[in-house]
DNA sequence: TCAACCTCATAGAAACATCCTATGGACTCG
DNA sequence: CGAGTCCATAGGATGTTTCTATGAGGTTGA
């Protein structure tokens, strides 16, 4: 048997709902699987995390402490699966959707999947199709009409659309821990960060355009260290100590928080941008859409509040 | 075939191997298993999802578009299991570990497991043992010796013990959107909140000590309207339209980010409290205790620095 | 006190998935 | 054009998961 083996998801969505009704053959007959079945799942995750999660009574099954404690994670795993499952299910439906949405990367991949596990409950038909595109290319694509809804990030925006603003996003400077930056008492200048190679996102990305935008003033800029296509390539290049990188906020959130990944915040400068809903303009939006565009709202007037 | 069937771990972490190493076959072999098994995996994981997210080329493999926000999404997947994976086993080593930690639920809930995650690469061979008890608790486990460092939340502070600052965690009141107080106009009184039956966390957690500590001089409190042992149990009690909770700001940041959940905050209160790690005054902090000490205070400057 | 009813665990057989080794087809490179 | 790389397929061994049927333990109520 191998070590470090990773636990089943349906085993950890199974240990969840017992926690929730109480009983493994309570929560076997919403799985939609025997009690045996269940009992055994339940034994066999037990064994594999080497910690007791169940106590087993005669009237149900109770959660231990460190249950309690592993529940608490596995619905972050369970989560972040759902985000995914999410995601996949709108991008497999791209033809022939009901709602057809196109989204910038950043907004596809940090807020989309939350969005439409919100809009499941409100719209329970409605099969989202969404395009994972650049701003530019969303815009085109709402303006054809092959998008009924899109988000896009970044300063311009189009005529001919209309738009909303679904919340703001900072692109912030991150170095790893064992970088030299982590250790620095001077604050980083404007200039001094224009002349440093990065770690940045392809050209084209709106997370490159944004920086190249706002960094134009202060000096060119210096060749990237390194050029990478997708947020997490960015991560992973800056895991083995590579030097900083130009990522945005909700990309690094979870890192920042506990410490792997600092920020070193430019001084003076302003990374913040605005991500948008945009649609046909004086077209009045209904039904599922409008559903999607008030929950997209409404998460970014949340996050003002909180100041995060 | 049952639909909605999550993706295999091992699969996904597979796909995310591949994305790094640019072929099949290179990721089997870090992975220890053959290059066929590889392929078959990697074949049924698209299967599942119904997305094409391998580009198939003599030279290896590339992502395909969809293949790149798949991988992302995955890294999310496979962070939170590890996270899980990194708690249970140091709940499981409580006895005998080279490292025995003490913590309070939210501590250990949220900040730990990334902690032991980062502290993996620094000291591959040092066993943490976890303790997930309360403030007080922690005081005396590591007074007693049980525990070498202790995390605590919460306004008091016992004697006989060193500290420091590892963050800063704020307690928010928040409702789910369909709850009344989402539209509210008007601002949250502190005496409509102590006036307002609350779904809260069991008396003697600190989440609950700390926001009757605060909210003392506004009144007295109202009963609750519902006890639940975890943050999560709370979570799943607002998710169903029930009426306002308080929780820590660290274990609803991620429903606050995509609105699932919305905060409502009560005017002038301030509900933040201090993540302190403690231990025994004038012990000197070595090897391992030292190098978590260092992480876990790193992460809460962090989060100081970015503002959240 | 005892039978009916609930809980979860075990046993054994069938179904399924995964693994490996061996081999083949496609393409690149020298 | 041959050697080397890559990924896919075939076939058989292994291991896991599933089911039904049954057992053991405890509660409930007549």
């Amino acid at each position: 048997m191998r070590l470090n083996r990773w636990p089943d998801l349906e085993a950890l969505a199974l240990l969840v709902t017992v926690s929730e009704l109480g009983g493994v053959g309570r929560a076997a007959r919403q799985h939609g699987i025997s009690q045996p079945s269940a009992s055994s799942r339940l034994r066999t995750l037990e064994r594999r995390l080497g910690v007791q999660v169940l106590q087993r009574l005669p009237v149900g099954s109770r959660l231990t402490a460190e249950g309690q404690m592993v529940v608490d994670w596995a619905r972050d795993v369970l989560g972040a699966a759902d985000a995914l499952m999410a995601g996949v299910t709108a991008m497999r439906r791209e033809r022939g959707a009901a709602l057809p949405v196109a989204a910038s990367m950043t907004v596809a991949e940090y807020l989309v999947p939350g969005w439409l596990i919100g809009l499941r409950p409100i719209e329970p038909d409605v099969t989202v199709g969404l395009q994972v595109v650049n701003s530019a290319r969303v815009a085109e694509l709402v303006l054809g009409g092959e998008a009924e809804l899109g988000f896009v990030e970044g300063p311009s925006l189009p005529v001919g659309l209309a738009s909303r603003l679904v919340g703001r996003d900072r692109l912030v400077v991150v170095v790893a821990p064992g970088h030299p930056w982590a250790r620095r008492r001077t604050p980083l200048r404007p200039r001094e960060l224009a002349a440093t190679p990065l770690i940045v996102r392809e050209p084209g990305s709106g997370t490159r355009i944004t920086f190249e935008t706002v960094m134009e003033r202060y000096g060119p800029l210096a060749e990237p260290l390194l050029e990478l296509g997708s947020n997490s390539a960015v991560k992973v290049a800056l895991a083995s100590g590579a030097g900083p990188a130009v990522l945005s906020e909700l990309a690094v959130g979870d890192e920042l928080a506990d410490g792997r990944l600092l920020a070193v915040p430019p001084e003076g400068v302003d990374l913040q941008r605005r991500l948008r809903a945009v649609w046909i303009e004086g077209r009045r939006l209904d039904g599922p859409a409008r559903s999607l565009l008030t929950l997209a709202t409404r998460s970014g007037a949340a996050r003002r509040a909180t100041g995060s």
